[in-house]
DNA sequence: ATATCTGCAAAGACTTTGCAACCGC
DNA sequence: GCGGTTGCAAAGTCTTTGCAGATAT
């Protein structure tokens, strides 16, 4: 998107910072990704278009992309972290699909309200949560129906 | 608890392993835990009653733990896994104090069952999940009435 | 006796930092 | 030209692994 190309260079000449050929580049590759994405993942794609670029510096565009409210880090508990669009101003979850990795967003409100009752009760106040279902979806159901138990190709990293 | 030191000797027994001097400290020192505990901080609660224990055995003690389903490892995005006693049979969620790092366990069926229903419209089947819910607890709250933001001592580590 | 263990050091995975050369503005 | 930026290498954190000497059974 390009509004969010526009964002992203405001908010540099706000903070005083540049903007260079590589942070349009890794900004653009990051806007480009409909998923949730590595660092490392991010930085084979920049290299595709330019090979100079450096795995240290997508971790510094994609921590400016973070303080300008345009990524979400996520930690899903596998070692390394996943980045995601921050468009979406509303809160939501994540179904992860333990077999292929394929992450769905969901949001639901019932469940936040039993939350700030959980909280409540226990003398909490709540600034932010952590909900991960893990589980196998709808496709990696239909292909473990010999019962293998193989492991697929893994998308979205 | 006695019952879960013998548990863990048995599971030794069983497959073949060796009950030795340092197996059984780490063990005594995790069972003594009653809250989440670090590799790092158990190595340091058995360094003081023997100075010769080094922290890769408390690593790999914690495994066969694990292994022996005594221990659960949990992953609260702090870089680092906190262990805790699998006494408990049950499911249990997490509400977690994000000044001094109390972490209170709690579980709600109503929840759950709203997650089950949230997979089934995903098209998923739920394998296992992931709630945490950071904020202050009643405590922190209170010390915070100055509004200073200070930090205080973390507690269970 | 012998297969398992331990502790050290080293490696591994992921991320951050120091620094000299580089480049927007 | 100045000050922010880059990329390399190195360091940092947490955890695992290789190995020679030690130990439980």
């Amino acid at each position: 998107m390009q509004n969010k190309q526009h964002k992203f260079r405001q908010h540099l000449v706000r903070s005083g910072l540049k903007a260079t050929r590589q942070r349009e580049l890794i900004a653009r590759a990051f806007f480009a990704t409909n998923t949730h994405i590595s660092a490392e993942a991010l930085y084979r794609r920049v290299s595709g278009r330019d090979r100079r670029i450096g795995l240290v510096t997508v971790y510094r565009t994609l921590k400016l992309l973070k303080e300008a409210g345009l990524a979400h880090e996520r930690q899903f508990g596998e070692g390394r972290a996943l980045f995601e669009h921050a468009s979406s101003d509303r809160h939501h979850d994540h179904m992860i699909c333990s077999h292929c990795g394929k992450i769905v967003e969901f949001e639901n409100c019932e469940i936040e309200a039993l939350q700030e009752e959980v909280a409540r009760r226990l003398g909490f106040t709540i600034q932010y949560h952590k909900l991960e279902l893990y589980g196998r979806c709808k496709d990696c159901r239909a292909d473990a129906s010999g019962g293998t138990g193989r492991i697929r190709a893994v998308g979205a990293r």
